[in-house]
DNA sequence: AACAGGGGTTGATATATATCATATTCATTT
DNA sequence: AAATGAATATGATATATATCAACCCCTGTT
């Protein structure tokens, strides 16, 4: 991990408008000037479960992966971010530690404002934290939804489910390197690695999709999709 | 469904600390102008998935599910809602129409708010607004986190989970009346009813608890804990 | 009184998934 | 080049769960 002093000017942030729409020109330049920017490899820890909150984060670029672990070792992965996600926005709110782990599945950076200075900040600007809210609520939504619609497929459906995840909504591309390892999907997906495994072979034999180790591509995406949908 | 008028005050609200701390007398007076009070029976719908958003609702009494339903005629619960729960805070803010249904388990009293007037409060009060936000942050928290509990679990292990949910979380008792059928028990926890009333009979035959219709008292709870947390 | 329907219950069987074992490939270190 | 370990891959088997069928027991209806 490391820091980027003076990379990212906050005047031309793509977050700017989206996240402090509602903050006039000297509040942002004060934020501006305790914001942290960060920088993470591929498979570095971003954020612990059970660590004191202290900042609220957000995905300038990168891929990450939300994820508890276990007393054991065990991990489930509960959801995957993407820039322009707000990484730590679950939880941040509702108690001093965070309940989940954050880590990069690329070249991640991170941009950091102290949780004191977004609270300041909501406290006496209504618009911004109505702003905030609706952010966060979407993102739960996300996370509920897309949980329940998992659970109700079968190992075939949620697997066709993941690719489709990776090619529309991360990628837009039906050719795609994944970037999580078969374990991590059946993190995902809540399957065992052997079985997702299986699940792409047959997939393979099926030519619905073409495998080259971490790369896929999606040959026939309305079959795909019916399997999505129908198991 | 009925509206009963004038029976709360909202000054005296149990809820007016707990959610309006941060307003003021006179602006309490104009949202409680505004409120709706409503008693529903058991088995009435609250609200409609798909329907618009118009109001903020909060549940005074009894005891509600959360559920999306299926194009097809499956539900599946995504959690229960008690008293001092905000039943429809999940959602509201992300969209204009409602992405759950909630319907009562048991006679239930919600009060309404305009969701305009609770926005127009939010934007002009800091403080209100991060209050909202975290209890938001809260639910949706508890929502994700029970989901992956229930999800890494089995058939007992899942089963013992809702049977000390409601001992503990709702009615704070061993001996209690489900307030579901085992139809909804297995929409809560992705089984199938007659799996769900099998474990049950287990659960009895291994003297872990007594059943009598819907009538549920557990017997032997450190085992019944055991089997919760390692299945 | 007969009937229908819904929840609940149980058993037999089919199916889906996990587990265990064993290779293979690939990247990394020695 | 050899060696180690992790990820990937595949097959055989065990286990968990779903499905299907039959029945009971209520409650409300004809």
């Amino acid at each position: 991990m490391s820091e980027i002093k003076m990379k990212c000017q906050c005047e031309y942030c793509d977050l700017r408008d989206l996240f402090f729409g509602h903050v006039s020109a000297d509040v942002m330049t004060d934020v501006c000037s305790t914001k942290i920017e960060q920088s993470f490899e591929k498979g570095e820890q971003i954020v612990r479960q059970g660590e004191r909150v202290r900042y609220f984060r957000y995905l300038k670029e990168g891929l990450v992966k939300l994820f508890v672990t276990d007393n054991q070792d065990k991990s489930q992965i509960i959801t995957i971010g993407k820039p322009f996600d707000f990484v730590s926005l679950l939880s941040v709110f509702s108690d001093r530690n965070h309940k989940y782990s954050v880590s990069a599945l690329d070249t991640s950076v991170t941009c950091s404002i102290e949780i004191e200075k977004i609270l300041d900040l909501a406290n006496g600007n209504g618009p911004f934290a109505v702003n905030v809210m609706q952010k966060m609520s979407q993102i739960s939504d996300n996370v509920i939804l897309n949980s329940l619609e998992i659970r109700k497929k079968h190992l075939r459906g949620r697997t066709a489910h993941v690719l489709l995840f990776f090619a529309d909504e991360i990628f837009k591309s039906d050719k795609f390197e994944l970037p999580i390892s078969r374990k991590e999907i059946a993190e995902y997906i809540g399957m065992t690695p052997e079985n997702v495994i299986r699940t792409l072979s047959e997939f393979r034999k099926d030519k619905l999709i073409h495998i080259n180790g971490k790369l896929i591509e999606i040959l026939d995406k309305p079959k795909l999709n019916l399997i999505s949908e129908h198991g």
